[in-house]
DNA sequence: AAAATTATGTGTACTTAGTAAACACTTTCC
DNA sequence: GGAAAGTGTTTACTAAGTACACATAATTTT
């Protein structure tokens, strides 16, 4: 058994997370990750119940890099620098944005209760974002406007990850930071 | 040996469909399909080189569908039409939906030739949709405002199923038939 | 501090699932 | 009518998740 500062818990973490950002979950295998970490095969078992566990805690760091970039930006109530960073992160992590957003995620967020909260923070953030935008409307045209931004902004990470765009990454980004909140203005509000 | 007026391949497809549409393509393994065929476990390999390719046969099958549903409607230039049958189908068939559009789908598309002209017919038919609605507009607005109404509806179905509605589908799939269309107009074209 | 409990790691082994390889029979085609 | 191709079986390998029994170290309890 290697030595190290970190608790095993804390090394599986960020072997899994490293594993999964330059490859893909699929690519993350107890086996593997036990290797790295120098222990037995089973190790992993004394720190998480099952390999979905690990699962939900990336996914849960996944949603503080969001919120952590929303932060930096300032974004107060301003739900278009939201949806941007949402974007730049879909961009910057796609394998742990699949983890977070594809369909076929087979976590059941109520056996997690921080990543739901953090699930639904983020959510109610972006509502409350589109309220302030629009805050002689209705609840339910609140409620709706707040979807479609939701959809637009998974359409275009979407979009944005074809390959016509991922050849050269670097300009997409720089398109990001030029284009993405006139985009997104466009988009949404007409 | 059962003995079957269809090929052991339609059977297959057929089985593998049904478990498919009833759970999900993650419950879909080639023993239980070989066992409800009544054939042994590998016989499947006489007529698929993997289970990715029984994959892309039920996605193509997916792509039929919703565009027999679009014909049905006699949908032509109406991308409202055209968005609405993609939600419903979305609606009707959640796992199917998940394995076509899904991001954790491990299909290349070039692999199957099929399959790749299947999903491009079926948006670059949303494409001329709109653009017969735009006519003055530059190509890339149109295919920005395409994209932007794919996403919207791909966001619909998105919170259709949520549990929420998921609840009485009935009642859902009745607020489709009523609000839908003037739904989609509303957040695609304000 | 001795005893009991809990935490952490190991080794072994079971299970599910995808699939390769060798064999056999049957149909097709020259 | 024999060669080739098609279809299915048996057997077995491999990868990956995980259960279980054991060992030892750390912590807590009395």
């Amino acid at each position: 058994m290697a030595d190290h500062k970190e608790s095993l818990k804390e090394r599986i973490v960020e072997i899994a997370w490293k594993i999964c950002v330059a490859e893909s979950w699929q690519k993350v295998n107890m086996r593997r990750v036990a290797q790295k970490a120098g222990v037995s095969n089973t190790a992993f078992y004394r720190h998480f119940k099952n390999k979905n566990d690990l699962k939900a805690v990336l996914m849960l760091r996944g949603f503080q890099l969001i919120y952590k970039g929303s932060k930096n930006v300032n974004v107060g109530n301003n739900f278009i620098a939201y949806g941007a960073n949402y974007v730049r992160f879909g961009i910057e992590y796609p394998h742990i944005y699949d983890l977070m957003f594809g369909h076929t995620t087979d976590i059941d967020m109520s056996l997690y209760p921080d990543l739901e909260v953090a699930s639904n923070e983020s959510f109610s953030g972006l509502v409350e974002g589109v309220k302030s935008f629009m805050p002689n409307n209705s609840e339910n045209e609140v409620m709706r406007k707040a979807y479609n931004v939701w959809a637009s902004v998974h359409g275009l990470v979407g979009i944005l990850r074809r390959s016509e765009w991922q050849e050269n990454k670097t300009e997409t980004l720089e398109w990001i930071e030029n284009n993405l909140e006139e985009y997104l203005k466009i988009t949404t509000f007409g």
